[in-house]
Formats: C-alpha cells, sequence, structure tokens
DNA sequence: TGGTCTCTCAGCCTTTTGGCTGATACCGCA
DNA sequence: TGCGGTATCAGCCAAAAGGCTGAGAGACCA
C-alpha cells in the first residue's frame, strides 16, 4: 500500500521541522511539501495533491489559514484539512469547521494523536484534541452562546482595533450590519462595549 | 574541542522536536536534554549543565518562562539562556532581558540566526533577532513613547474594558482627567480609538 | 410548505468617545 | 528660581458607538 501524502502549512520553520520530524518516524506517512503562507500553501497543493494538508491557522500577514482551507476545499474535496494550530479559540474552532476542516489538533498534542488525526482524516474521520472536543461540546448545551462564522470573522477583525466604518468597508457590508452584528457579539459574550468585547475575544477567546 | 550542549524548554513537543532536528543539523552543538516547564528546566539545568538554554517565555500554567530564566541565572550566572518565543511584545523583552537572558529570538528566525544566536551566547555575546532589536532601540530614541506610570496603570484598566466613567471612579480622578490620560496613551501608541489601543496593549505590550 | 436561522439593511435617538484649547498644582532638578 | 514633566480638571464640539424596532432575502430543515 502506498504511504499517506502530507502537506505541511506553517510560518515558522521549526514547527515545520519538528512536524516533518515526528510525523518521519510513521512509516505510512510521508511529508511531501511544506508551505509557510496561505497562497503557497494553495500552489504547493495544486502540485503535489498531497491526500491530508496539516496547517497552522495563525500565519502573519496575507492569507489567513480559514481563508486557504476555504480555497482548499473549494479546488479539491477530497483533501482533507488539518488544523494545528496553537489555541482553541471558540471563534477559531467554529470558522475551521464550517471552511471545511476536518479535524483541530493543539499543538501540545501527544504524537499519537496527530498521526491518529493524519490517518483518521483521509477515511473521513474527524479528529480533534480533547480540550477542543469539549469545547465544542460545551457550545451544543448552550448553544445561544455561539457565535455564527460571519460574528466570529467580525469578531476577529474587532480585534484589530477597527471602527464599524472600516469593519463595514473589510467585509464588504453596510455599517447598520456591523452594528446589528456586534449587537449580537456583545449579547453573546456577555459584554456591553466594544472595548469589553476585545478583552474577552483576546483573553478569552484567544484571538489575537 | 568539545560541543556546545544545550537544553530545550518548550512546552510544544512539536517546537523541541523541530529545533532539535535544526540544530542536529550542526557538528558542534548538541542537545543534551529537553523540559517541558519552568520548574523541570530547574531540574534538567542542575542535571545536565547545559552551556546554553533555550527556552520559549509562554508555556502554560505554573512557572512562567520569565520566572525560570531568573531562577537559573541565579544558580548558574555562566550559563546562557536564550528567548525563544513567537511574540515580540515590548514587554516581554524588557522583562527577559531584565531577569538576564542573553538573546532574544522570535520563532520565525532563519536557522542561521538560531546557530548564531548559540554559538554567541556561550561566547557572551547578545543576540537578537532583528524585529526584537529594533524595537529596544527604537524605545532608546523615542523615550517620548514610555507610558508614565499613571498611563500604565491606566492602560491596563482599559484592557478589562472600562468605560471612562468606570475608569474615572476606579482611579478617584475625573471623567476629564481620563480623557486627557487617554489622549496621551493614544499619542503614545500610535492609534487613534480605544479599540485599538486596546489590541495593541494586550498583543504588543503583552498586558494579559 | 412553513418555520427557523443567518445575513443583510434602515432610521432614530441617546450615550460615549475623541479632538482641541486652556488652566492649576506639585515635584525634581538645573 | 525657573523650567520641564506629570497629574489633575473644564468646556465645547464633532464623530463614533450603542439601543431599539422593524424588515427583506436566502438557506435549511422538519
Amino acid at each position: 500500500m502506498s504511504s499517506i501524502t502530507v502537506l505541511l502549512v506553517d510560518d515558522h520553520l521549526v514547527v515545520r521541522s519538528g512536524l516533518k520530524a515526528l510525523l518521519g518516524t510513521q512509516p505510512d506517512i510521508e511529508v511531501v511539501a511544506e508551505a509557510s503562507s496561505g497562497e503557497e500553501a494553495l500552489v504547493a497543493a495544486e502540485g503535489h495533491a498531497p491526500d491530508v494538508v496539516v496547517m497552522d491557522l495563525a500565519m502573519g500577514p496575507g492569507m489567513d489559514g480559514i481563508e486557504a482551507i476555504r480555497k482548499l476545499r473549494e479546488r479539491n474535496r477530497r483533501q482533507a484539512v488539518l488544523v494545528f494550530t496553537t489555541y482553541d479559540s471558540d471563534a477559531d474552532i467554529v470558522r475551521a469547521v464550517d471552511a471545511g476542516a476536518m479535524g483541530y489538533l493543539l499543538k501540545d498534542a501527544a504524537p499519537e494523536e496527530i498521526f491518529a488525526a493524519v490517518r483518521g482524516a483521509v477515511q473521513g474521520k474527524s479528529v480533534m484534541s480533547p480540550p477542543v472536543a469539549s469545547r465544542l461540546f460545551q457550545q451544543l448545551r448552550n448553544p445561544d452562546e455561539v457565535l455564527t462564522p460571519r460574528e466570529a470573522e467580525l469578531l476577529s477583525l474587532l480585534t484589530e482595533g477597527l471602527s464599524n466604518r472600516e469593519l463595514g468597508q473589510r467585509l464588504f457590508i453596510s455599517e447598520a450590519t456591523v452594528k446589528t452584528h456586534l449587537a449580537h457579539i456583545y449579547a453573546k459574550l456577555g459584554v456591553e462595549t466594544r472595548a469589553a468585547a476585545i478583552a474577552t475575544a483576546i483573553r478569552r477567546e484567544g484571538m489575537r
């Protein structure tokens, strides 16, 4: 049987190097390409057609991980994408799953977890780190507090300090719509001001 | 000649694995131990007496990197500590240097930079990633941008999401004074809104 | 097919924030 | 003794944000 081919996407060379070393110990897994940005990832995925893409979400300027996942999935729905990131932010989890991610791993995951996730991904199985799974589970119980993908996207931009007008321009929606989303976000986060929402988002939601 | 012995401290196995793989390519550098927390680092440093300790600052619960650096330096001043972290927070840089760190590298540094930093550290040379160095440099040149104690106090409360009125009540000053301080803070941080100030404070200044 | 969710937009009004100018008081240091 | 830095406060005005109500379009699902 042929081995599982993997594309690594992370803007840190050290992390790619570590993942490659870890995955390299498994006879049935082969890292066939690496990329350090969303743009590079698309090119590499095109050229190498890997079975699984292991991707970080935070990747400096340019296309972010979520966007890259969406684009990858648009082009090839048989390619599984595994998120491999540092933070178990509620919003990021929701957005990544929404974008089509097959699994969500944290960087402090045990090697066996990572191997299992890669193997599971090619079989269409969804694998999550326990902390991630428990967050999703808790959200299922309190659906009222779950941000929609759009809200999460907006909150993410909010933490960059943008004004309502700028948010509207960035998302191609009117200022009125921005305010509507914000009102919903505040209610779900249990805050009353934009300042508190940003503080909550960065600290609790791990958005940075 | 004997090679340089290194202790790796990072709570992420992947990062340790990657660093080990990278450093392993150099004949004169040898990773002799690893630790995943500040506490473990102290024990490992005791047992292996490495020439250089390469350490992440953010390490989950327990002793943080800064604290670990301080303790390591207290015990053995000949042991060089290199900070190897993701964020170039002004506050973290200052605190790490203050605690006795010999160098400050970012995780997206090139391998050559890392090798050079390790070699430099044993010779008592201080090595910084360019972005880090430029931050320190800029602070020295622009003392105008350093927050006064009162301003820092206010900024800290600001990141909790308080309104001007609440800030005034908390600090026993009028709302007018709060606004004056805020205007100065915005100018020093180079932002124009409270939202951006909070984002900057939490991310860049490491206030959280 | 009807209900629910999500995303979109509008208008109106109040509160908050930010920009500006100017002022007083204290402290340390030249 | 005077100057610069810090902290305090006031008033005025414009801009931004927030609260509220209502509403249409599309997706999804029972």
